[in-house]
DNA sequence: CTCTCTGCAAATGCTTTGCAGATAG
DNA sequence: CTATCTGCAAAGCATTTGCAGAGAG
């Protein structure tokens, strides 16, 4: 499936098909949430040869190719994950930086009212709330 | 106002109160939403000779005195605020790059609504929604 | 006077770029 | 075959750290 169409998006646009694109996305597609060192991390143990710049190359090559996306969470590396319907969510944990997901309907309300009062529309699909998961913050307050 | 509990906060820590430190939380007040670099430059038009690093080390010093708060906006740097009462929400543009703010009151059902069913107590003062602006995305659906 | 701050310069960590050989089509 | 990819090494930024002199109290 996500094969296939890369290959056709590549082709389309004069790019080639190689072992490391596929295991790029496939990569992002596994793990969900992932910074580039995570993405170089799991093709490597696959193929121990890919460089950390083709991570990065390729992260940008498949992000226009409106495969995949990119959120900035909390401090620096970027978090990539699959583009497409599924749009969520992201709810960091600041105690133990679990990311975990929410169904974006339930920014509807709020999107919908900024729209309407500040003529603001907020782009769901990059939406991340900082915070405490109820495993780290359950009792505190603070 | 400002400056008074600023040297009464250093003073019961045993620090001391220079006029690099003053400076810097003034040009972070005045400015409302700034990187570090933005406040060097600031900080410079008064004081020529302040270094980068100051403007690091302060930032931090006064994120510990719980004067400032920094939040991380799309991408690499941090963008700092008075910290306080008036915690907002920042909406950031995808095209101008403005940064407005809405009350957090909105953020309210929301934030209540996550903890109640997932026990994620979301950092209202951290929140940023990123898309467009009514100046800059009003025609277009994108 | 003493202990904290600051400026300078070098170190660090993440990301990008230049180039020549490897390879898809 | 030819133009695109990749790996390697070096360059770039933003941020951090070490150190010795400057300055607050």
């Amino acid at each position: 499936m996500s094969d296939s169409s890369l290959a056709e998006l590549l082709r389309a646009r004069g790019l080639r098909l190689t072992a490391q694109r596929q295991l790029i996305l496939q990569a992002v597609l596994d793990l969900g949430h992932a910074t580039p060192e995570q993405v170089h991390t799991a093709v490597r143990e696959v193929a121990a040869g890919v460089n950390i710049t083709t991570i990065y190359r390729t992260l940008e090559l498949l992000e226009r190719l409106g495969l995949v996306t990119h959120t900035h969470l909390s401090h620096g590396s970027p978090t990539y994950h699959a583009a497409g319907e599924d749009q969520h969510v992201h709810l960091v944990c600041r105690d133990c930086g679990a990311i975990d997901e929410m169904d974006p309907e339930l920014m509807r309300p709020l999107a919908e009212q900024l729209a309407r009062e500040r003529g603001f529309r907020v782009d769901i699909g990059h939406v991340s709330f900082f915070g405490h998961c109820a495993r780290c913050g359950n009792g505190s307050q603070e």
